[in-house]
RNA sequence: GGGCCGUUAGCUCAAUAGGCAGAGCAACUGAUUCUUAAUCAGUAGGUUGCAGGUUCGAUUCCUGCACGGCCCA
């Protein structure tokens, strides 16, 4: 024990109190395990057909959970254990487990605690499947009281920072994040059953590309040298494709060392997909089977409501150039106009980057139309600036064969008929290279020995990378990423800091 | 990075045109053998985010900072 208890002036040592008594009485505040054997749920199901009042006493059921409410009734109780993925009723009373231990469980069983108990079922006089306790032992004793039964918790800094009380007050919060895992155990699956293999490439880069952002910088001691946490996948599942792997995937952490909003986290999870012999159309084929394959294995519907929207997942998927989007929208055409007429058209939306390359015209013009697109959408055909991987188009060298998925105005991906001509790669490297040069941090770095193994030959291939945290937020209708990472990026938290500091020093005293 | 809003008991929230800081839940004591936001009686719990300022007096007004949220870039 660091914590000594010399009074009890605080909830928490109170509590202290109790787990001190408990083992001056001979009892382990912490065992060692318990023999659950049946989940709440299953008792729920399985004794549903009850008769109000009727009981089931042959049956020896082991239940455990944590301790979420308590009803005391004098000499009977009921209380309420939680599971991962239930909650169940336990009746208690003095002829069921003795007038000692009835008077113990009033005295040590609290709420926040976990307890292992032994019964058998019944249906009480209102109708609720409860298990009639013979016998019960405490798991796991709670120091610190838990969070508001009714109202939960609110407090964001609470929920982001200690996302354990988020999970134990909020069952809402539990629920979307088994959403979450659902779908990407679904991704898996499907990929699999389709022949892809699924495997790893290294999180330490010393050079980063396949996206444009600023990169996390590390340092490894051995060599003496920085490297860069990965800002995407897509290098080295290439390479893969160079060596000789036909369909492969990879879901993975990436980092991004750039703003935190309801829709950037500095590290989330991508999958990319890689298919020999592929190209972007197929990729489109792909990506659509994929994803509504997902939504409907997840949430069995193809339509979903997002932020009071529908969403309608089911295939086909619209397709829209690029191009023709925003000469739609804003009458200027990123193909033919000059940059002089680019600027005009951002002056009127007050929306002029500071670099005035004509690839960042062009991505600031989408940003003005993205909204625009609600309904799953390829946008496709990006010009060949802003997409220094992707292999120029069959019939118009001027954009790519590219797709970005986009739903409720937001990119979740971005694939393409992959660049596999090392000339045209280098080329397009020593552009971006040139964009470094005049300050754009986010440009990609000129990656050879990428370069060097296009030159031993890669096939024709499709890639696509997916937003897993932003599908997740359209499956769980979250309006914040924060919502769907179990952990984000925080800023320290210094008050637990403080506040052990001060129990410390008390303790002392 | 900029603008706006917020921070009060363990949790969810009140409050004062500047005048003793309150409730529900949780906790503690007691009553209660089918309740389910159980009920009833009682007790305790606060550096009102932090640091300054104005004032006889600040949770309230002002300034700065921290943390968080929303919007914008």
């Amino acid at each position: 024990m660091i914590l000594e208890v010399d009074s009890l002036d605080s909830l928490r040592e109170i509590k202290l109190k109790e787990i001190e008594e408990l083992r001056t009485k001979g009892y382990n505040p912490y065992p060692f395990r318990f023999d659950k054997k049946i989940s709440n749920k299953e008792i729920k199901e399985k004794y549903s057909h009850l008769e109000n009042g009727q009981t089931v006493e042959e049956d020896n059921l082991s239940v455990a959970g944590r301790v979420v409410a308590i009803r005391y009734h004098g000499k009977s109780s009921f209380f309420v254990i939680k599971d991962s993925d239930d909650k169940l009723q336990i009746y208690i009373n003095q002829n069921g487990v003795g007038k000692e231990k009835y008077g113990f469980f009033k005295e040590y069983l609290k709420i926040g605690d976990f307890v292992g108990v032994k019964g058998f079922p019944f249906k009480s006089k209102t109708g609720e499947v409860t298990v009639f306790a013979k016998d019960f032992e405490i798991l796991s004793k709670a120091i610190r009281t838990m969070p508001e039964k009714w109202h939960g918790i609110k407090d964001k800094e609470i929920i982001y920072k200690q996302r354990y009380v988020d999970m134990i007050a909020n069952d809402e919060t539990i629920k979307n994040f088994k959403i979450r895992f659902e779908m990407i155990k679904t991704i898996r699956e499907f990929l699999w059953q389709k022949g892809f293999v699924e495997v790893e490439t290294p999180v330490l880069h010393h050079l980063t590309g396949g996206a444009s952002a600023r990169p996390f910088v590390t340092h490894l001691n051995v060599y003496d040298i920085n490297m860069y946490l990965r800002i995407a996948l897509e290098l080295y599942l290439k390479r893969y494709i160079v060596g000789g792997f036909e369909k492969v995937f990879e879901i993975g952490k990436c980092f991004r060392n750039e703003g935190i909003s309801y829709k950037h986290n500095p590290e989330f999870t991508m999958i990319e997909i890689y298919q020999a012999y592929a190209d972007y159309n197929d990729m489109m084929d792909l990506t659509e089977e994929m994803i509504s394959y997902v939504v409907r294995k997840v949430l069995n519907r193809e339509k979903i409501n997002y932020q009071g929207v529908e969403i309608d997942f089911s295939r086909p998927w619209k397709r829209v150039k690029m191009r023709d989007f925003i000469a739609e929208k804003l009458g200027v055409d990123i193909l033919e106009d000059p940059n002089e007429r680019l600027i005009e058209v951002l002056k009127m939306h007050d929306s002029v980057p500071e670099i005035k390359e004509r690839g960042h015209l062009i991505e600031k013009l989408w940003d003005l139309v993205e909204d625009e697109v609600v309904q799953p959408t390829f946008l496709i055909d990006h010009p060949v600036e802003i997409s220094p991987l992707a292999k120029r188009h069959r019939e118009d060298p001027r954009v790519t064969e590219r797709f970005e998925p986009i739903i409720f105005g937001r990119e979740i991906g971005n694939a393409f008929s992959e660049l596999n001509d090392p000339v045209d790669q280098l080329e397009r490297f020593l552009k971006q290279q040139e964009l470094r040069d005049i300050g754009d941090e986010e440009a990609q770095m000129l990656d050879l020995d990428f370069v060097r193994a296009l030159e031993y030959g890669m096939p024709p291939t499709g890639g696509l990378g997916i937003g897993i945290d932003r599908l997740a937020m359209f499956l769980t209708d979250s309006s914040s990423i924060r919502d769907i990472i179990p952990f984000p990026t925080t800023k320290p938290d210094e008050e637990v800091i403080k506040e052990y500091e001060n129990m410390l020093n008390r303790t002392k005293t």
